[in-house]
DNA sequence: GTGAAAGCGCTAACAT
DNA sequence: ATGTTAGCGCTTTCAC
């Protein structure tokens, strides 16, 4: 079994002329031959078609075990019309929520044996068009991407696509076909409307800003709710702040607290826990208190804000039951029982209060 | 171009009988056709093979425009017998190091025009089994997972395998065919080196434990590359814990802080950063002082750790460049140019000394 | 219950 | 420079 040290595994695939080929996968044809039967049975065989007679599919079986035959799905797609493939474009797979959307999205579709194409898009517009292209070249069965911002070119190619899509992470109003979110305009106004209620006086909010194709669209939803419910309490929006791009992380609270403490902030709502958690460890080093001298209120319910201290008071969404929920809608469609999937889901949010909103001084 | 608020999008896709189908995506002969050229014709535009005459190209290119025509790889790839596929199969994609893999194997591999088709097992061997049948279904040209410890019947298809399989993030001795990443016991015993040289006594390491199916081979290595250091020291090794299972994150060094303080361990190595957060977060609240009363070390160089208080000091291995490495060997075996492709690759590690880990008492 | 024929949408290998 | 033919490895459809 061991392999000697030979630099080029010779014996199997990635052959000295580069290609990888080498032993060939059996084929259909080959199983059948062992089998002493038509190809034909052994594909119903493979599909779990029980109409082959059950000694027929022990020879069959058996023969597939001694060959180590693994059908090409390409080839059987090919055929059928049917690839197997759910594309999946998150903006980053390094933040927890969206790796949940695909935790979640794998655990519903798992089964029903399809395969999904994850691909990140950096938040870049021009780079989810161009990932949409090398997507719908496999051709998918459904589109999973998030919602609302796509270039001109991408939605063409969305309305054109031979197959449902869902998109995500966002309520949106009008969906190209299906939505499952939840509103982060509403997300924004949430988070005003509670420090509001707080009673805090000098209220901000930070963000990333938009720096040409790259955008977070969901954030600046956040942030236009967070400003409108601002407006409508007559309070003065001065604090809402724009910096650096997406995507946020602690980096970027810890660049912009100095900001924050120079213009008296007293309660502050990040468009990211992860922003947030990069505020409280600049005032930590700072000696400023928190939540004693800032309030703050984060977004998304990142692990490391449970584990922190002071613990930190955010905005829930369960991304990974919207995973889920995604998940059930694909197979409504795709399994077509129910003539209804319905075609926006709102998952919802709520605020988790922990220690890091206190009381205005 | 805007849909009216239909409930099942019966223009596109996912119509009412459930199988997505529909509009069918225009194909080869189609786009030939309106182009009034044969269909190799079109194959060969689509490929870039600049054989074709200037302006037969562009009428091509133009019907290619018109139709919103879009090659199907599965059927070209049946044809050429180079699907595109990549196949990635990591523990998890939750793990910020795991993640940086895929980023960057995806940067390495973009100029290619591959497929990357990633799944996680969770740290279980046999669910890696069943996502190694499925992903062999896809025909990859390239197995990429991470090394050294896989289920017998995995190994079986690994070495049956038709593409080259390269392990990953650990430093494989005998590689079923290549390798690229680090030694995990070697970072093991620097950690212990680093803390005995410090002059620490009481010395202690953190990990999970095997739970069956569940484990974490890398993080097991650390601890046994650890205990060996500390024995060839005649230090004793009756500090080095194991509790919980995989994967490890804060929750874990919150839950195994106690026994630390109990046993009055005086420096200890985290198998993960996000461990190592946890006991620091769990000091804190006890008012235990870092690194005064405990140092701790770390592994991974999480962001966290970078931005917290104190700073954490940690072992630092370049996951990112693990995944561009792991792309240039793939895209030298595949692309066959340079003969000797290396079998073994080591990324290599170093301690980052920060805040975290101070002077014995 | 099983098999034969005819593709699925492309590309390889030859013509021309 | 372009076209023709013959598959790639399966499934569909229709016989038997």
């Amino acid at each position: 079994m061991k392999k000697s040290g030979k630099k080029n595994r010779p014996a199997k695939g990635g052959n000295s002329d580069g290609r990888a080929r080498a032993t060939q996968n059996p084929t259909i044809h080959e199983v059948s031959r062992l089998a002493g039967v038509s190809h034909m049975t052994v594909s119903r065989v493979i599909r779990g078609l029980d109409v082959v007679l059950p000694e027929t599919r022990e020879r069959v079986t058996k023969a597939i075990e001694d060959l180590g035959y693994v059908p090409d799905r390409a080839a059987g797609g090919l055929s059928s019309r049917r690839t197997g493939f759910i594309a999946l474009m998150l903006p980053t797979l390094t933040n927890a929520n969206f790796s949940a959307v695909a935790h979640g999205l794998t655990e519903a579709l798992r089964p029903a044996d399809y395969h999904l194409l994850i691909t990140y898009t950096g938040y870049s517009l021009a780079e989810e068009e161009r990932q949409l292209r090398n997507l719908l070249a496999r051709r998918p069965e459904a589109i999973v991407l998030t919602g609302t911002m796509h270039s001109r070119a991408a939605l063409k190619m969305l309305y054109a696509a031979d197959a449902p899509v869902i998109e995500v992470a966002e309520m949106v109003r009008q969906p190209i076909g299906f939505a499952v979110g939840f509103s982060n305009y509403e997300a924004g106004r949430t988070a005003a409307r509670y420090l509001i209620d707080k009673g805090f006086h000098r209220i901000g909010a930070i963000a990333s800003t938009n720096d040409g194709d790259l955008v977070d669209h969901r954030g600046d939803e956040r942030m236009r709710g967070f400003a409108d419910e601002l407006r409508i309490s007559g309070r003065p929006t001065e604090f809402v702040l724009r910096q650096g791009k997406p995507p946020v992380s602690f980096d970027h609270g810890t660049a912009i607290a100095p900001l924050l403490l120079e213009k008296k902030i007293d309660a502050v709502f990040a468009v990211s826990d992860l922003s947030a958690v990069g505020v409280v460890m600049e005032c930590h080093r700072r000696g400023v208190k928190v939540p004693g001298d800032l309030s703050i209120l984060g977004f998304g319910d990142f692990e490391i804000g449970r584990e922190m201290c002071p613990r930190l008071t955010t905005i829930h969404v369960d991304f990974h039951a919207l995973g889920e929920a995604t998940g059930r809608v694909i197979l409504g469609l795709l399994t077509g029982k129910d003539e209804a999937s319905p075609t926006i889901v709102d998952v919802g949010l709520r605020i988790i209060e922990r220690e890091s909103v206190g009381e205005p001084k």
